[in-house]
RNA sequence: GGAGAAAUGGCAGAGUGGUCGAAUGCGGCAGUCUUGAAAACUGUUGAGGGUCACACCUCCGGGGGUUCGAAUCCCUCUUUCUCCGCCA
């Protein structure tokens, strides 16, 4: 969430950047500034109506302690008055409170002034590209297809045994998945990341540091009965670990990364582009993620980018990169680069990895601060991608790398497989 | 799942109704001494709101209650520890 005192010093720009998003934020903006004033106006007055009824306790401990029991009591009255006038305050100032912060929540982040206008990802800016897209042979097939032709996954199975998007993988598949995790950790380690193993669930509050909640919670796997979220991405447990922290100004910059399975419940997105790989409810994924000084965290984003990009040159795969515009962007992030792979076989871009400063939008729900060179708390930038998503990787690998002899494995990727063609 | 104990500042740990945002120790920071460091000594050191700055207010695991007044008493939830049961 945004910061009031940001939002009142810089209203105008605010509205300005969240143009951007193709919002007109003014009467928001406005909003939080009058709910604020409010909010401020109300705890003055109680907390005077608190001061004195402190001072007036001071003061018949005081009598009573010299034994002037009848002052005191006429001191009593007053305090009931008061403690009437208290109550009432306190709960007009939680109501205000309120009020502001379910405004707060509905507030995206600002973009950076990099990002392009723009309504879809039809207006995405296309930065960089790289790679040869491979000339296949002619009965070349898209990735579900391969998976059936090898038997290296069965979706038909885990229809059975869970559903839609939950696939089985099996045999050389499974190994390949197990290779690419295990590649992946080791160039995000390689590259200064530490490797950590998160909770699959996560709290209540783990969902609202990170903002899935309140807004969200349709897009995750509830357990009811422990109140319990199952992670959508390793963002959420990852970033967690920094809530209501305070980190010395040395300890930044930190680097994790972390293999986790992800769910999502995709509500709503059917028809062509979900087949195969392309989106489902369970997927593997690699993530980066880090806590950057403000100062530096957009040199860090360029900096993950970079990183994402060697993995992808050294597998010797067609990729592009692109700035997302304003519509596109997420909710949470202010400016974000989004890694495609080309599928040669469905002839399309598939979005495999989704590199994202949140500056201080996420440390501030998180309460992420490190104490600054002035001795004062100060939020820390948070920033997040991933390194990489695997099964939009592995249809990219099944499909621009098939040969009439069958899937030959990327030279990166064979020492961690074992073998080097799927056939 | 059953029984018992506990939760206090970065950490350890005192405090059982007003003099407590909280002793003391460790750690951190600044200084004295030193060529420098260590040791020793001195000072300083929680967070949030509010203010130009002060004042002032809130916070002793979370929520609620008793009281003029709660870290302290009561209720409730959560978590941790110990023992028993179950178990990869």
């Amino acid at each position: 969430m945004l910061q009031v005192p940001f939002i009142r010093e810089n209203k105008e720009l605010v509205i300005e950047r969240l143009a951007k998003r193709n919002i007109d934020a003014t009467q928001m903006i406005n909003d939080v500034i009058s709910f604020d004033e409010d909010r401020r106006r109300i705890q003055t007055e109680l907390d005077n109506t608190l001061a004195e009824s402190n001072s007036l306790s001071k003061e018949i401990g005081n009598l009573f302690k010299s034994g002037e029991a009848q002052k005191a009591n006429l001191l009593k009255e007053r305090t009931v008055q008061l403690k009437e006038t208290s109550k009432e305050l306190a709960e007009a100032l939680n109501n205000k409170s309120n009020e502001l912060n379910e405004l707060l929540y509905k507030i995206p982040n600002v973009p950076n002034k990099l990002v392009p206008s723009g309504n879809s990802d039809l207006d995405n800016e296309e930065i960089f590209k790289e790679g040869e897209i491979p000339v296949l042979h002619e009965n070349a097939l898209p990735h579900w297809e391969l998976a059936k032709k090898y038997d290296i996954i069965d979706f038909e199975l885990g229809n059975k045994i869970t559903g839609a998007g939950f696939p089985v993988y099996k045999g050389k598949g499974a190994r390949l998945q197990r290779a690419l995790i295990a590649y992946f950790l080791d160039k995000n380690t390689a590259a200064g990341y530490t490797e950590y193993q998160l909770p699959l669930l996560v709290n209540e509050a783990s969902g609202f540091g990170t903002g899935q909640l309140p807004d969200k919670e349709g897009q995750m796997y509830h357990v009811t009965e422990d109140n319990l979220y199952l992670i959508p991405t390793a963002e959420v447990p990852g970033t967690n670990i920094f809530r209501d922290v305070v980190l010395n100004e040395s300890e930044l910059p930190i680097g994790i990364t972390g293999y986790t399975p992800c769910f999502r419940r995709e509500a709503g997105s059917y028809g062509a582009h979900v087949r195969g790989l392309n989106r489902l409810h369970q997927f593997d994924k690699v993530e980066i993620l880090r806590v950057e000084h403000p100062s530096k965290s957009y040199e860090a984003l360029d900096g993950m980018v970079n990183h994402v990009k060697t993995i992808l040159k050294e597998l010797e795969l067609p990729y592009r990169i692109l700035r997302l515009c304003g519509g596109d962007l997420g909710f949470t992030s202010a400016l974000t680069y989004d890694f495609e792979l080309f599928s040669t076989a469905q002839d399309r871009w598939l979005e495999i990895s989704s590199v994202s400063n949140f500056e201080t939008f996420q440390a501030n729900r998180l309460k992420l601060r490190f104490k600054n060179s002035d001795g004062k708390n100060e939020l820390a930038h948070t920033l997040n991608g991933s390194s990489l998503a695997l099964p939009r990787v592995l249809a990219g690998i099944l499909e621009n790398y098939q040969t009439k002899d069958g899937i030959v494995i990327p030279k990166a990727l064979q020492a961690y497989t074992g073998f080097n063609i799927i056939d």
